[in-house]
DNA sequence: TATAATTTAATTGAACTCAATTAAATAGGA
DNA sequence: TCCTATTTAATTGAGTTCAATTAAATTATA
């Protein structure tokens, strides 16, 4: 019988699940005065990046399934910074691509991850073997 | 201007925000055979562990504030796994305890975490090193 | 071509999460 | 004592999360 198993210290879960939280509430007051989620920011950062992406790419690429991404995007496309689409030559595709506005939420939020960043209490190469094993956990070997 | 720090692959708050989610997905075929959610299952981690414990106390350990808790303890309360008291001394404070069922419960949970642990893609230093991470950006060095 | 299987989003329902507020009890100070 | 500040939980409301289901479009197969 594992006495010890079972004790939360002994999690490896527990800290990522904490740690995941905590973080995101860093972000509060940054994303707040954008009128952001912490969901909403990282899905505009990937139009930041991309343009334009279908529902299914945009969901394999945050983890996260059409239940949830489905209120995000229309929350997103009812504020401007994004529009809905469907593909002529695929119905059931949804392209949302990035507007004008959500181009310009940008600058506003450029300076986001430095602000971050700096209160962290992990040095940089600790930050960058947090981010590999992370990653390495996801299945995304590095 | 920074072009690089907005990308997603940049973030470190990403693929903390992204395994936790995963890793809490793979406790669900485990836990719904008992019946839990994964915060039903870290609360009763600590009454395995602690006995009985007031809700401020609780919520420190686990980083959850009474929004989350209260109805957390409810459910819990209401399987039967724990009970639900104020404190003589003080009303204000509630103390929750665990009962015999939630004592035999720990006989049906022993063997989650090794079945984790088991497929997680990490090697045990490397878990170690993650482990130890966390929880230094928790603020908690150890 | 018809039918079956697959793919893609949306919907539904239960539970979590947290900021903000409220309510009750207690502690501290005038 | 009386009044104020603090502490502790509960509540509220908006949004997230996910398993499961549904619906529509497309693809594959008989």
């Amino acid at each position: 019988m594992n006495e010890e198993a079972l004790k939360l210290d002994h999690q490896l879960c527990f800290p990522l699940y904490a740690a995941a939280r905590e973080m995101i509430k860093r972000y509060y007051p940054y994303l707040h005065r954008l009128g952001l989620t912490y969901t909403q920011y990282i899905a505009m950062m990937v139009f930041w990046e991309r343009r334009q992406i279908s529902a299914k790419e945009l969901g394999e690429k945050l983890f996260l399934d059409s239940g949830t991404l489905t209120p995000v995007l229309k929350s997103l496309e009812k504020k401007g910074y994004i529009t809905r689409e469907r593909l002529a030559a695929d119905e059931r595709v949804l392209v949302a691509a990035i507007t004008e506005k959500g181009d310009r939420l940008r600058e506003q939020a450029k300076d986001i991850p430095e602000q971050i960043g700096r209160c962290l209490p992990l040095s940089p190469e600790e930050a960058a073997t947090l981010y590999r094993l992370l990653y390495k956990t996801l299945g995304k070997d590095l």
